[in-house]
DNA sequence: AATGGCCCCAACCGCCGTTTC
DNA sequence: AGAAACGGCGGTTGGGGCCAT
């Protein structure tokens, strides 16, 4: 009976109207019962084959076109955060899919991976990613002033040594990361010199309202982030000290004036972020 | 023009955890 | 409670397109 069946499904590439019959039947009874679906609708498909059919390539809300510079950074870190987690990695990518992106992986970073450059990015540590989420999320809420000397984290890196990773690793992203993938990275770098022109004629002082700010939802929603964190009291640690910052309790980190729970990983931290 | 190599991506496979009956 | 069905996930495959030779 199961060997008749197999028989007759069809397999291979879908044909046109078989994803208008799939597109139909998905939208009279939903995304669900895929089995039943199939042999409701009549297409000589499995259940798991339209199932696929969907979520890959017919759904809706599925984003078309070449990966952004900027979903391509978000994959190459959570990669290294995380491994081979596609569906985890999905997650965080509105509108794009597990399957694309370890298409995407495979066919873009594996080959780099395996070779010598990729271990120094595997150490993006966290207090470099949440500098730099706050640092971008300062950009967003074009803050008055960003004050790196009055930054210190719970390692009790100061802010000065964040900022000189940040720029280390952006400018060997950068440079690496155009040349090997053919990145555009045009905003990062005026940002970047921005930055640093900023620094020098403000002794650390950097102005937001000075850089090109995308407006990303990733940033956008570390920015939204931020405003549900912030507080008043937040921003009075901005002016701060940072010696008052260091012997406060290891529980907290201070980056940017923004607390954090140092039992809070960077796998919940972003969860929050981009769920 | 023919061919081989490579890239890209849709589709499939097998496994496993969850849900349903 | 347990078997079957279902759904999700990561790994793999195969075919079309492009490009260099």
């Amino acid at each position: 009976m199961d060997c008749k069946k197999e028989e007759t499904l069809r397999r291979g590439p879908w044909l046109e109207e078989e994803d208008e019959r799939l597109v139909k039947f998905v939208t009279l009874l939903g995304e669900r019962r895929w089995d039943s679906l199939a042999s409701v609708s009549g297409l000589k498909r499995s259940g798991k084959s339209c199932r696929l059919r969907w979520m890959n390539y017919l759904n809706p809300s599925l984003k078309r076109g070449p990966m952004s510079q900027e979903e391509k950074m978000i994959i190459f870190e959570l990669h290294a955060l995380w491994g081979n987690k596609w569906s985890k990695i999905a997650r965080r990518l509105p509108g794009r899919t597990d399957n694309e992106i370890k298409n995407y992986w495979r066919t873009h970073f594996k080959k780099k991976v395996e070779s010598q450059n990729y271990g120094r990015y595997t150490n993006f540590n966290r207090s470099f990613i949440l500098a730099y989420a706050n640092f971008i999320a300062a950009l967003n809420k074009k803050m008055m002033c960003f004050a790196v000397d009055k930054i210190i984290d719970w390692r009790g890196n100061t802010g000065e040594e964040l900022w000189r990773k940040y720029k280390e690793t952006e400018i060997t992203w950068t440079r690496t990361t155009t040349q090997e993938h053919g990145f555009d990275e045009t905003v990062k770098e005026s940002k970047q010199r921005q930055m640093e022109s900023d620094k020098e004629t403000d002794g650390g002082i950097c102005e937001g309202e000075s850089f090109g700010v995308m407006n990303s939802p990733y940033e956008n929603r570390i920015s939204d982030w931020i405003s549900e964190i912030s507080t008043d009291q937040s921003d009075a640690n901005l002016l701060e000290d940072h010696s008052s910052s260091s012997s406060e309790s290891n529980t907290n980190i201070n980056v940017g004036s923004w607390w954090f729970q140092e039992t809070k990983d960077f796998e919940e931290f972003s969860c929050y972020l981009w769920s």
